[in-house]
DNA sequence: TATCATTGCGTCATAAAGACGCATTGTATG
DNA sequence: CATACAATGCGTCTTTATGACGCAATGATA
């Protein structure tokens, strides 16, 4: 986690480390992985630091009556504008050693603000891992209180971040993966509408495999949670595929059991 | 989490009311959902409380430089005897309600101590969830400073638990069945050599349906990760079933990639 | 020695997965 | 405006996996 004002847009950094004390779980934090699917590629939306040349996760404090997964809406909600957000608790991480102490406190004398050394913020921290899934055209990045700005990456490009993120983000990716057959992958990142070379482009980069355009068709067609559409994407520069959509209730349904063969 | 001297058998309940503010992270538990396979059933292993008439699960408080994983073992070590033990953290259970407060002030009052309203065990607790798959017959249960007995039951047997230890145990159990074909289950689970219906009976209770008998031993086969002894398992009331074990290089292969196939 | 539940191995029918053929379609090009 | 082109939609064929079940062999028991 930034140390930070993440979910308070109108508190001041040292507002945050003066009474972060008082309102917040101490040692806690968490951390989201944002994905979003645009122009065929997987995207993760990053914050790029005001004090360091680096990027970090979105994440946030879990005040003290606050449930965690309450604090991760919150901070996907600033972060992306929407309320209504996938989001899943993939994993804690805690190893004694992840927190940037030095960064906190560089920060903060900065500020001239001399920081005890039981301070909370330079306490060791352990951060709840959550990733969610949003459709890309929604989301409006907006950057918080300790970030310059706040822009989607392609997942592939990215190469390191602050403290344990990369980290947290490959574990991510990774439980994505494993959990493709039953989460509303498709539903979560893709437009209301969208054609199959799309969805089978969504999988392929989830999977980080070519898939065969034919059998794929035939079997998701076959699991019955899409309703294909008259209308056809115009525009392209061959043949106008079909647009489909999710059936939601079968969709939802089939997710239970999980969807059926791996990959 | 019981409130409790679960890690440091020779501790009083006095001294770690006392002292656990100094030395545990600030309201963080663990809590282990430890599962062994005996007789043909699913056991977990519970703790009868001292000052109730509740079970609860073996859990542990984490030292401020501990790694959470380290402390897991800790607990798992001191419950079961047994040093090598298959781990998996698999949730961060956090709602602010969750933690009795009342039971640990009860406990204080019991001992002569009243507890400041600040102090560090009556604070809003998060715990995180580990499974682990031992060796019924390797693991010799242990009761901590907290409980009076320390007993194997029958998962079906399992009604009610200790606040939301109950939810916590249906957690672990629905995780280990969609991680069914990515964990040494049997491995771990089963002791070195056993029967093909031993592990056909272990499948069958994770996933609570029956499988046929002759199909599943072609595809266990098939999977290429068990090695048929020529001993045979003698002393049953009928024909003697050929003992296998596992070929742990090829079975921890397999399990890379996931065994292919649904159950 | 006969009995019997269990075990090991096999067959058959059906369903899913993988590889690929081909006509159709909307745009671009000359 | 005819033609080329690449992507799309649908289908076939083959190979594998899955589900249901038959049957002989086995080893303790009566």
């Amino acid at each position: 986690m930034l140390f930070s004002v993440k979910m308070q847009q109108n508190l001041t950094i040292a507002d945050v480390m003066q009474n972060g004390g008082k309102w917040f779980m101490p040692s806690l934090s968490l951390d989201c992985v944002i994905f979003g699917f645009h122009e065929n590629q997987m995207k993760v939306l990053l914050l790029k630091m005001k004090n360091a040349e680096q990027w970090a996760l979105p994440g946030g404090f879990i005040y003290k009556d606050e449930d965690i997964e309450e604090a991760a809406i919150r901070v996907l909600r600033e972060r992306t504008g929407i309320h209504d957000i996938f989001l899943q608790q993939f994993h804690v991480f805690g190893r004694p050693g992840r927190s940037d102490k030095k960064f906190h406190s560089d920060i903060m004398k900065k500020d001239g603000i001399k920081p005890a050394k039981d301070h909370w913020i330079l306490q060791r921290f352990l951060t709840v891992g959550y990733y969610a899934l949003v459709d890309f055209a929604h989301a409006i990045p907006h950057p918080d209180g300790t970030s310059t700005s706040c822009e989607w990456w392609d997942i592939h490009e990215v190469k390191e971040l602050f403290m344990d993120h990369k980290h947290i983000l490959d574990k991510a990716l990774e439980t994505l993966r494993l959990q493709l057959n039953h989460q509303p992958i498709g539903y979560t990142l893709l437009p209301q509408k969208f054609t199959m070379p799309e969805l089978q482009k969504l999988y392929e980069t989830i999977l980080d495999k070519k898939l065969d355009r034919r059998n794929f068709q035939r079997r998701m067609m076959g699991y019955g949670i899409l309703k294909r559409l008259s209308e056809t994407r115009k525009g392209g520069a061959h043949k106008a595929p079909y647009l489909y959509s999710f059936d939601l209730r079968r969709y939802k349904k089939a997710l239970q059991e999980g969807l059926q063969g791996g990959w």
